[in-house]
DNA sequence: TATGAATGAGTCTTCATTCAT
DNA sequence: AATGAATGAAGACTCATTCAT
């Protein structure tokens, strides 16, 4: 008998649910989206039985997790555009700390059978729009201060940001190196750049997942 | 029982590997390096036992389409600088056409068994070592040209290139983000950018796989 | 995934590894070592899965069977040993019922890869010891009796069991067949024999498993 | 298109057939009755489509090995009863040589597919016959010339024989540890024995495939 | 409720046999 | 006629999911 989902869950409970996320998006950074089942319950404490009590499937599992995932970039732009105080410095920001979102990314680009359960769930496409939505907001702003070059929209943000989500194989160097792409892009993002963008700006429309 | 590797193929043998080689390309790219290796098999138009034949297991066919792939690199490469008239335009022109590349990149970055393979292949890490030695040559050209930033090395070029080869799943706008991503990290690397970057220039040695 | 070997199992689990132990002896003695893990499995009752839990591969179930065997052989010889008036007796009586500990020897004859596996495997190699210095004791007590010819040693014993163990194909003639081999061999280690024995004594060490 | 059977092959066709024969007997030694038609063929040095030439499957080619093995026996055992001056010395003889017939008792005892060819095989039945016929012959010879026990019949005689052949897995003693088994059982078999032998004599008849 | 045992479908890989060169 | 390439059926093994303890 599965609780019903509104009766909020029991306080060990919760913990347990908690525990296998935590684990399972541990696992998923370390080797991807295919790991065996039981290798996620091993990392949580729990038995096999236990992770499928909390998630029916896999599915579920990667929908948990990336929500969760979602819920922290939300919250992590939502604080930069509230406490940095130019929308340039909130970009800047969201750009260098987006390094820690990394899974979401990666589980929407690196695994086709990750991608369509977001791309079908509902709750992910609102924290999408909304983070989009933010970035929207920002980046409109940092072109009104005359810092952000006036040709590029909240859509090409997101992807250089995508981009820099990309796990490098390089060990300890990745960092530093990601931290340069990061630098040279931000140097090309400025209102003195030169060239002009081919296309038009990327909305955060587009770049809903497909 | 495979042939010796000396013994030049049979016409048929041949026309059949080449086919693996691309029905593999093409698999790897449309559904990752973890697709079974009959739907590999029937895509080249062959039973599974020929793929096996040529290939004794998917670590060697990894490897065969990679280094293939390489082999294009450097090729492309090549070319660039030997037909564009400055530094900076085959800079340019390679980054542009990286796209083409993504298979050898997307292996190494997505898979830990390819990339093991692939660290441990004497032919991969020569093709590597001479695109960055070309890589090298032609940024070092363009500081020279006074066009580019002169605290980037080859390593963060090839690293800004890494990254526009990313499997966005966007699917029609994919070549316009992309495009535009790397028009903005274009800009960044001209000589004209302004916030120096983090650390010391990234060299070729730098990004051997590890 | 399997459980930590010092973990007690759970009654079901084993006696699910009994049965599974049991059928493969069965069918190892019908159709060799090489037949289909799912033969066994079927044979026990289980599905394949669990033969897989229990035993990794056909390895260690090769070992598992071999091990209990052994220590059969062990336990008869003890009793022989113990129970018999004299020694002369104790190996007759050895030889007699070696037939029903034919598997071992069969396991270690036939198959290279299991013969490999049981040379390398330390607790098959103790009971090994332990037979030959029981084995020992019975021959220089037989042959302090007068019923033993003094040029043969307990190696040599050992080799006419193993040659008693062979699995000749004659189905209802089988046991008198060997019952009257055995008989001749017996006469002919009786102390009363007259030609002396090529070489020198075989002893336990000669037969270690190479 | 096959050649007719009954025309004899061409010289060459004939040493290819030899060859393929003569590998195959080797690497049935070696490796057991289920190496791969491969290794086989390419031990001879044909390719495999000719080994398939000359035997149409499998079954056929270990028919001819066995074939060619029974037909040595034969001719040992004639000149064995040929050339010894007694009975009782041709049978030593015999079993002394046994051991380089090892191919078709293991052939027989190892391997279920084997057995049941050579079972319906008629050519082979008839090899059988004719050894039996000899070896009846030589130890009612040998009981007459009151070298050799009474109550033994050929069957036991090649009963101990096989139980020679068997391939202990003791490299460099295996020699000696079965001279010295043989002894024994030579001594056995003297006239001078002492324990009567349980049940009845067992002749050829009995030993027949089944 | 938590655990981990059992199941079997799915994939990899080998090899007997057939067939094109 | 000889060769070795191609094929697919068969067996090993893994792991998602279900179920007994």
């Amino acid at each position: 008998m599965v609780a019903d989902p509104d009766t909020p869950l029991r306080a060990d409970a919760r913990r347990n649910r908690d525990q296998i996320i935590a684990a399972a998006k541990q696992v998923f950074l370390d080797q991807g989206p295919d790991v065996p089942m039981e290798v996620i319950a091993r990392r949580a404490g729990v038995g096999v039985g236990t992770l499928y009590r909390r998630f029916p499937d896999r599915e579920s599992l990667i929908l948990a997790v990336s929500r969760r995932n979602f819920e922290e970039v939300v919250t992590e732009a939502r604080a930069a555009a509230a406490e940095e105080p130019t929308a340039w410095a909130a970009i800047v920001r969201l750009l260098q700390r987006s390094r820690g979102l990394k899974l979401s990314v990666q589980l929407a680009v690196l695994s086709p059978l990750a991608r369509a359960i977001l791309r079908d769930d509902e709750t992910t496409q609102e924290f999408r729009a909304e983070i989009m939505l933010i970035l929207d907001e920002l980046v409109r702003g940092a072109q009104a201060e005359g810092s952000m070059r006036r040709d590029v929209g909240a859509g090409d943000v997101a992807v250089l940001c995508s981009l820099l989500l990309m796990d490098l194989p390089l060990e300890d160097l990745s960092d530093l190196v990601l931290d340069r792409a990061l630098a040279v892009m931000i140097d090309g993002l400025r209102a003195t750049s030169q060239s002009p963008l081919p296309g038009r700006p990327i909305t955060g429309e587009d770049l809903r997942i497909r």
